[in-house]
DNA sequence: GATGAAATAGCTACAGA
DNA sequence: TCTGTAGCTATTTCATC
């Protein structure tokens, strides 16, 4: 039940949020989203509204969870860690409980930077960093090596990366 | 000649980088990966330097390319795009100069957040965000419709994200 | 790398639409 | 309720030691 009752109080407060942003929000979004380093008054001059007014719509961003975060993006290459694989993990039983240590184990884990559980063959898809082969092979064994439920894993090697980001189109602006 | 001297260039840059990150730069850049709105002051008490320290240390960093970028990660789901999506790309052909063109519609659309050149079966892993099955479906045409060196794709939707981030495990900080 | 001054950005209060 | 003006506080930035 109360359960029930968040998940209906999500959907309102998803709802009323999404209602609330107008065109100048998602221009301000838009902008902090590529550079978050835009002072106020920059911003403000670029959406045609004065600066507190900026600040009163991205203090609302902030609080309503529109903007998850603001971080730094490092260079993963130039901090010794050249490697990006990706994984495709299949499970024997993908039920929650079945999975959870597994969960456990790959959100404490720093190498995975990226985790999806997914549909289709996998169940879910990991995107990892690694400074050599050697320390990828400890990141599965880590991982992977004592489960049971882990049916197998296949793993691929990124090449090169021609875009990376969570970067979210909006409207007109995207 | 000239590309060969920039490889140089570009080595002896990282190489340089690498090696003049001490503990101090890394104890920065780890606050800055998680939260690039820590002041300057505060990093400094909590790395136990002076705050123009830390600021000549951020500068420095910004300008060599170890900070990639600052940005605000927003809620793709609040912000109408509920749905993310996998898509494994294989190709007839994978030389570049075939998959050029399909390279560039794949920067070109926002929709697209990543996209990694993958060894294995597959030739490209993609991460996009969608509205709805519809908006997907359309992109999937626009990315892959009228391309003959595709020779298929594998679409996986994403149930749910257990992580997601960039975040570069740095030494014993991470 | 630290100290201190100047410039700039961020924040709050108040008045008006 | 939201915007804009004004003014204050805090932070960033730069010169000097």
């Amino acid at each position: 039940m109360r359960a029930y009752l968040d998940s209906i109080f999500t959907q309102f407060m998803q709802l009323s949020l999404t209602m609330d942003l107008d065109a100048f929000d998602l221009a301000i979004l838009d902008i902090l989203q590529r550079d978050n380093t835009s002072s106020q008054r920059e911003i403000a001059q670029r959406v045609h509204l004065s600066a507190p007014a900026v600040q009163r719509r991205i203090q609302r961003l902030r609080d309503s969870g529109v903007i998850r975060a603001e971080v730094a993006v490092l260079d993963a290459t130039l901090l010794g860690r050249p490697l990006t694989l990706t994984v495709e993990v299949h499970l024997h039983e993908d039920h929650p409980d079945r999975s959870a240590a597994l969960r456990a184990r790959i959100k404490a884990e720093p190498a995975v930077q990226q985790c999806y559980v997914i549909t289709g063959e996998a169940d879910f898809l990991l995107i990892v960093t690694a400074a050599t082969m050697a320390d990828y092979e400890a990141l599965t064994e880590r991982l992977f090596g004592k489960d049971d439920n882990v049916r197998r894993y296949r793993t691929s090697v990124a090449l090169g990366c021609l875009k990376a980001g969570f970067h979210v189109p909006l409207g007109n602006t995207s």
